[in-house]
DNA sequence: GTAACATTGCTGTCTAGACAGCTCTGGGAG
DNA sequence: CTCCCAGAGCTGTCTAGACAGCAATGTTAC
């Protein structure tokens, strides 16, 4: 909910303050349930509903996960280093973490390119290309979501390939791009969609990482245009002078 | 506040969807007013707190901002391409994208470096460092806020160059640096703390988008170390292969 | 032994009302 | 005409209570 630089001084900020600095000393472990609602309302002498307010900004902050029915826990997180450079590769730079790679394709389907993909691409607007909805995991655990865009008329069989090998670069070995490189990536943020949430497995109120990237061959020419959300609060991206 | 994924079918959800639509659709146009709380819940049937929680959710996703004593208006933003690379100054970013750079110093200390600033900056932990609080403006608009560390002994005397130019990059000329480039940059995002969003003039729960950078001489040798937060509703961050 | 069921404890939603605090505006005193 | 202040209108916080919905536990019937 919306929480105005006033904050301070009322009921539900000092309950948060003080729950926070409870979790940073270790007092309720991490993975380890809070007390109920009730109990943590009887605590501060307020009422229930003050109480779900200050928790209730816990979780946004990505502090406090709550499973309904059951009670409140203290998360716990790790975040990965994810390398951005001219040879960035999702299987690699997980690898290289000492993280389980996986991939998993959500959906797939060709349609006209939009004027952003047609741009990216460096074809005309409207020219079939290939959208593909992939779902990157680490360990298991989701770690980005996205759409994966390349000329349909090029790589006609890429989703065979794709099935077949299981990584992208496999999949374009197989249809003759036996290397690329990125040529350009934009980093933004936001909060994810409903659906972008749910598939990350994260509050809406956690920030997702947004990539905008395009892979060129040897040649120059682009082969492949991306746009993925990462979970945030699971990576960093490292840019490293190259 | 915490949004379930079985939001669905809620009153406070169906409101939300339908002022989002409502929005979309360009009926209370970007800057205009919302009605007022009283008036939305008598429209929807409902009781205020049950309107005040749809709004809530609106805020927390950008999509409205609330003044308070006066009313919820539809928020209007504009995003900057921000480059990141070997030559990556925060001025000519700025001018680039014909927005009006500004830096304003909000503090500076001498401290003991940690070990993270030890590390970037290649010097032993508890060196004294210069650790200076920055804010960038654009168009007069807070757009970052961040410390930027310094070796005190090679740069005595930066404060003052700092003052007496405004801008680092001829701060740093004026200590004998006539060139640095960008070795390294991380980024992030999470959530603002209550400081950074006070001073990016922004919610508390749009993300900041992080970067951790080192800047170094043209014999390699670490100059400064960057921790900035970024509005990440008003930024973008762009990285070209060199 | 096991499957179906009821109970218990918890979180999620919604209503209702009271009061505090902020912003703007209009009217009165000077 | 200007300044100040009261009031209107709005959002923010907190309380109180009711009921729905989910998950785990224990109990009963087969």
């Amino acid at each position: 909910m919306t929480e105005p630089l006033s904050a301070r001084g009322f009921a539900w900020h000092r309950i948060e303050q003080t729950l926070l600095a409870e979790i940073s000393a270790g007092s309720p472990q991490a993975g380890s349930r809070l007390p109920g609602e009730f109990d943590l309302a009887e605590r501060f002498g307020v009422n229930r509903h003050t109480v779900r307010r200050a928790v209730g900004t816990l979780v946004d902050r990505g502090v406090v996960r709550i499973e309904r029915g059951v009670g409140a826990f203290v998360a716990e997180r790790s975040v990965l280093d994810y390398a951005i450079g001219r040879r960035t590769r999702f299987r690699q730079n997980l690898t290289a973490a000492d993280r389980r790679p996986g991939r998993q394709v959500l959906g797939h389907r060709v349609v006209g390119a939009t004027v952003l993909v047609a741009k990216a691409l460096a074809v005309r607007a409207g020219l079939k290309v290939w959208d593909i909805h992939l779902l990157g995991l680490a360990d298991g655990q989701p770690l980005s979501v996205g759409s994966l865009y390349a000329p349909h008329r090029r790589f006609p069989h890429l989703m065979e390939h794709l099935v077949a090998s299981g990584g992208i670069t496999e999949a374009l070995s197989m249809a003759g791009v036996h290397d690329y490189t990125r040529r350009s990536t934009r980093v933004g943020a936001r909060l994810p969609t409903e659906t972008e949430a749910a598939l990350l497995q994260q509050s809406r109120s956690m920030p997702v990482l947004i990539t905008e990237s395009v892979d060129v061959d040897q040649s120059g020419r682009p082969v492949t245009y991306s746009h993925v959300a990462f979970a945030a609060e699971r990576i960093q991206f490292v840019v490293d002078a190259q």
